[in-house]
Parts: C-alpha cells; sequence; structure tokens
RNA sequence: GGAGAGGUGGCCGAGCGGUUUAAGGCACCAGUCUUGAAAACUGGCGAGGUGUCAAAGCCUCCGUGGGUUCGAAUCCCACCCUCUCCGCCA
C-alpha cells in the first residue's frame, strides 16, 4: 500500500513516478485522488456529528446525577434529531472508506527515481556481467535431456503423479536438489542470516500483507478445508518470501534489531496461469520448485544500500559455483507490484542460448510494511515508523540444478559438478551408472 | 474429534451501562537528590485518523463483525484467534 499522505503532499510527484509503469496507473492514482477527497469531506461531518452525541450524551449523564429528569428528558430529544441523519453518513462513509482501500490495494508501489524508464523486459539495462560463457565443441543438451539420461528427472512418472509442468527429481537428481539446499543456506547463515524452515500454508491476510492479494489470486495454489458449514481457506505460498516477511507482520520492532536478515529453504507453488505454451520442457517454469529465499527487514534509510549487498550474497552463490551470469535491473515497466527497484541475476543457459532469471532482488520500500503494519522505534521516546522490506531469490534450487546440468555437461554425456559442491554431493561426477 | 479456559496499552493486570478522560503495577523518558550509580521522590508516557506553519481541538480503537441504548470495554448475537486437558496421529 502507497503512503497516501505523501501522495496528497505531492501528487504530481507520485504520479508521474507512477506512469513511468504505465500510463494508466497514473489515472488509476487520480480516481484514488477524488476518492480521497470525498471521504475525507463525508469524515469532517460525520466527526462533527460524533462529537456533539458524545457531548450531549454526557449531558445526560450530568443530568439524571443530579435527578433533573426534565432536562435529561429535553436533551435525549434533541440527540434524537442528530440520529435522523447519522446512520445513513456513517454507513456512506464505511463504504467510501472501503471503496478507498480497495482501490488503494490494487495501486503498485512507486517505482524509485534511479529506476530507468522502459516498457518491458527489452529495456531492462545490463548492470554487471560475471563470468563469461563456455565454448562447447559438442551441441549442447538442454537439461531435460540431460537429466533423463542420467536417471536425475522422471517427467514421465511426475506427469503420471501430477500432470504438466511438474518435475520429479531422482537418484542423484533429488540428491543434488538437497545438496544446493544445504549449500545454500549453509552459505547465507555463514553472512548473517537467519536460518528460517516457515510453513508453506499461509492465512489469507499474509498474501495480502505481501502483496499477493487481492489482485494476484489466480496465481495462487489455495486450499479450502470444509467442514460442515465452515469454511476455512488457506494458500500456498508462491514463494518464502511470503512466510519470512510477514514475520514482523503487526510488530513494533526496536531499532537495534535491524536489519533482520533470514532465509529459507522451501517449496514454492505457482499456477502459472497464462503462461501456456512457454517453458513447457522442463524445470524452468513448474507448478511446484524449491527455491532460498532471502529477506531484509530494515530501516527506510538502509533499503536502498542493503538491496546493493542483498545482490551480492546472491550473486556471490553463482560465483562461488563458476556459473557464467550477468547482473540486470528492471525497468519501470517490469518491476513487479511491490517493489520499488529491482535486479536480476540470469544464469547463462547454453542450450538456449540465452541468460534466463535465476533470481529477482527487490526494495519494497514501506509498501509491504504498511499492509502488514509492520513498525519499528527508533528509541524509546520515538514514534513507530513503517520498516522497509527487501527479497531476494538466493537463489531459485531447480533452475540453479538446470543451469548446473547444462553449463558443466561433458561430450561423454556427463556432468562435472563445480568444485564447491562436490564435499556436498559427495562425487565429483554425475554420469550414467 | 471431545471438554474447558481466555483474548484490555510495550508487558502484567483491574474494570462488568454514565467523573474510564481505561485504575494500579512493571518497563521506559525527563527532572530532584547523589562525586557517580542505585534507591527514593516529582512529572511524563498507547495507536490510528483528522486538523495545523506548529499546536490545541475533535473522531476512532479494549480479538473481529453486527445489534440494543441518549450513552457500551461493560448487555445481546455471530465469528476469529490463542492456550490447557483427553482422543487420534508422523
Amino acid at each position: 500500500m502507497n503512503d497516501l499522505a505523501s501522495i496528497r503532499r505531492d501528487p504530481a510527484k507520485a504520479r508521474a513516478a507512477l506512469a513511468k509503469r504505465q500510463p494508466r496507473w497514473g489515472e488509476a492514482l487520480d480516481s484514488l485522488l477524488k476518492l480521497d477527497e470525498d471521504y475525507r469531506a463525508l469524515l469532517k461531518k460525520v466527526e462533527d456529528m460524533r462529537a456533539r452525541r458524545n457531548s450531549l450524551s454526557q449531558e445526560i449523564g450530568k443530568a439524571k446525577a443530579a435527578k433533573d429528569a426534565e432536562k435529561a428528558v429535553a436533551l435525549m430529544e434533541e440527540v434524537g434529531k442528530l440520529k435522523v441523519e447519522m446512520p445513513g453518513q456513517e454507513k456512506t462513509l464505511a463504504l467510501r472508506e472501503m471503496r478507498l482501500r480497495d482501490v488503494s490495494l490494487d495501486l503498485p508501489n512507486l517505482p524509485h527515481e534511479s529506476v530507468p524508464v522502459g516498457k518491458d523486459e527489452n529495456d531492462n539495462p545490463v548492470v554487471h556481467c560475471g563470468r563469461a560463457p563456455a565454448k562447447f565443441d559438442f551441441k549442447p543438451l538442454d537439461h531435460q535431456t540431460i537429466g533423463e539420461k542420467l536417471g536425475m528427472l522422471d517427467f514421465v512418472a511426475a506427469a503420471k503423479l501430477s500432470g504438466s509442468r511438474f518435475a520429479l527429481w531422482k537418484g542423484p537428481g533429488a540428491r543434488l536438489i538437497r545438496v544446493l539446499g544445504s549449500f545454500l543456506l549453509d552459505r547465507h547463515a555463514k553472512s548473517g542470516y537467519l536460518e528460517v524452515a516457515p510453513p508453506y500454508l499461509v492465512r489469507p491476510e499474509v498474501m495480502e500483507g505481501t502483496g499477493q492479494l487481492p489482485k494476484f489470486e489466480s496465481d495462487m495454489y489455495k486450499t479450502m478445508n470444509i467442514e460442515g458449514d465452515k469454511t476455512t481457506t488457506m494458500y500456498l505460498i508462491s514463494t518464502s518470501e511470503i512466510s519470512l516477511t510477514n514475520m514482523v507482520r503487526e510488530e513494533i520492532l526496536s531499532a537495534e534489531k535491524l536489519p533482520l536478515k533470514m532465509a529459507a529453504f522451501t517449496p514454492c507453488f505457482r499456477q502459472e496461469a497464462g503462461s501456456y505454451g512457454k517453458d513447457v520442457r522442463g524445470v524452468m517454469r513448474n507448478h511446484q520448485f524449491d527455491k532460498v529465499e532471502l529477506v531484509w527487514i530494515t530501516k527506510p534509510e538502509d533499503s536502498l544500500s542493503s538491496l546493493g549487498q542483498l545482490v551480492r550474497d546472491a550473486e556471490g552463490v553463482l560465483e562461488e559455483l563458476d556459473l557464467p551470469h550477468r547482473v540486470i535491473q528492471l525497468c519501470t515497466g517490469d518491476m513487479g507490484f511491490s517493489a520499488r527497484k529491482t535486479y536480476d541475476l540470469e544464469v547463462w543457459m547454453p542450450s538456449e542460448s540465452k541468460y534466463r532469471e535465476i533470481s529477482s532482488c527487490s526494495d519494497c520500500s514501506d509498501f509491504q510494511a504498511r499492509r502488514m503494519n509492520a513498525r519499528f522505534r527508533r528509541d524509546a521516546k520515538g514514534a513507530p515508523e513503517f520498516v522497509h522490506t527487501l527479497n531476494g531469490s538466493g537463489v531459485a534450487v531447480g533452475r540453479l540444478a538446470a543451469a548446473i546440468l547444462e553449463n558443466f555437461q561433458q561430450a561423454d554425456g556427463s556432468v562435472l559438478l563445480p568444485k564447491t559442491l562436490v564435499s556436498y554431493f559427495g562425487t565429483e561426477r554425475i554420469a550414467v551408472s
């Protein structure tokens, strides 16, 4: 949720920032401001009526205490007049407030001024190039083919169980997934992240806190537990960002606790509605995949610099695993709903001769904090302020495994593991057994 | 699944229709005292909104949503959540 007070202070600036995402957001802001104006006009009116009712009621109490029945009756009659108009106005006010809330929940975060303006992913600048792609003296296979040949991946079994867009890792494949999770968590724990094993099923309001609801419900898996006439709704997390970030919802943290850095290795569940025909092969776009997620909770003034550190923490993983990659910055038109600034890490996929996203790191400023009501106090006398939240993949494990298979495949069909992984995995090569 | 208890400010905890303007305590902040600290004493101290240059003021909030009433933390209805015990279960 955006900061309505500061938008009101400088509507032109907010409008310009939002329009950089898409022109229609500028218009959406205009209608929000109009709603806000109407709401506050009525609010004043209703509050005045309430104030009058309160003071009259108090006088009734006093009159009764003084055994002045006549005065009490007269006062009660006067309040009665107020009650003719009040309920209707209060109802209208409540409706306007609800409408205002609905509209604000649909509005994305304001992009930071440093974010390059652009329309879509074609306008994302490359900020930094890591290790360059290796040259193959044979035609590199895609990860699905390699995985199936080595007995690591079984899409036939996965489809039998769950349909398309599911992966079943087995043997060295299952081991690779597990080992990657351990390696990544160990690495991040060493850099000061608190390791967390959170719930995968969460309440609806938690989904609202990080911005998945109400707008993106169709991307989520929803569970409904029906017992008699009551139904409990829970959502499967589409990223552990949801669980980790919401740990501080409704909290007032003390400043010394910040920054709070957390890491989790969890499955992620996504419907991938609307992506028909895209990445249907392999593990690049599945309904369920594993991911290590990093979350920071910071003071407002620290979030931008923390984003830099977060990107370095995620990129360090790819460096340690000798994977060719680059860092791009998302332009205003391509950024996610909750973010004000985002960097993506892309890993080289030889079979496609393309860089593919393996991590996305975002500074969400106070956007999620407002929805969650997550605050902190600078000192004992200070008023609560909203924290800033950041999240980044560190990194997507399915895609990481795929990248390892593709980048380190050998002419004989085996895969030579990066050195860092050997002690975790147990052998230095995966070959047909 | 069965039975019970309970949700009040940062925390503990009183209040059960009208000086509640939410008692009291702890914690915290400022001051007095002190060489310094502790103790003691004095004062301050919830959140959100509105308003304003700033303030004062006003409104809302005692789990949530309805209802009764001139007036609700307090009465009524529904729901949510937490905890305890029993049962089942990895």
